[in-house]
DNA sequence: CCGCCGATCTTT
DNA sequence: AAGATCGGCGGG
């Protein structure tokens, strides 16, 4: 496979509609681990009843507003971190959830942050999982994926999925639930579970 | 495999 | 009071 390299800034600075499907295959890297994405969702901003960000610009939604190809990190049901990659251009909301990724390196290692997985498609198979496996949390909010500033960065290798994304409606939200702004891939054993 | 439910805390 | 989730439990 190719060498890998970052993605820059001009691939983030889209609306996150388009950068999403672009983002299925991508390698999400840190702390030694790596992790293919095959689950996204896109979520937009003032449009966006689903989003954070859908009632302007809070503290916790800050990074949302701010420059593109930053992460945006929040705390979901009390307990779970999950993690965003901040899209579109500077003052607009906009953001990616990572929602599901294939691990591919360090796998050890995110045994042991995840003692709980009994099989590697366990380990990082939704949202909550995939930060808690890649060891990303509060202290990555707003962390620069293109200086990797905090150690935590997107980048591709060239591969592309031997089928097209699939879409669907994105899980677990209730206001605009009929948008498929969700993109997966189909068949692969580390999408999370689907919804009802 | 599937459905139910509690955990835990920030935001509204 | 609800929420961009997860894992343990019980049943099929």
């Amino acid at each position: 496979m190719a060498r890998r390299r970052r993605l820059p800034r001009s691939f983030y600075r889209r609306d996150p509609l388009e950068v999403a499907p672009e983002l299925i295959g991508a390698l999400v890297e840190h702390d030694g681990r790596r992790a293919r994405v095959v689950e996204v969702e896109a979520y937009r901003g003032t449009d966006d009843p689903a989003s954070h960000a859908y009632r302007g610009p809070t503290p916790r939604t800050a990074v949302m507003f701010g420059p593109p190809g930053h992460l945006y990190v929040y705390l979901s049901y009390g307990m779970h971190w999950c993690a965003n990659v901040v899209c579109g251009v500077d003052g607009v909301a906009g953001a990616v959830l990572l929602r599901a990724a294939a691990p591919e390196h360090g796998i050890e290692v995110m045994r042991r942050a995840r003692p709980v997985a009994r099989r590697d498609r366990d380990l990082a198979s939704g949202p909550a999982k995939l930060c808690q496996a890649m060891g990303i949390d509060r202290r990555h909010d707003g962390a620069d994926l293109v200086a990797a500033d905090r150690g935590v960065t997107v980048t591709t290798d060239g591969w592309t999925p031997p089928v097209a994304p699939a879409t669907s409606p994105r899980i677990g939200i209730s206001a605009a639930a009929d948008r498929p702004w969700r993109w997966y891939l189909p068949g692969d054993p580390n999408v999370s579970a689907r919804p009802r």
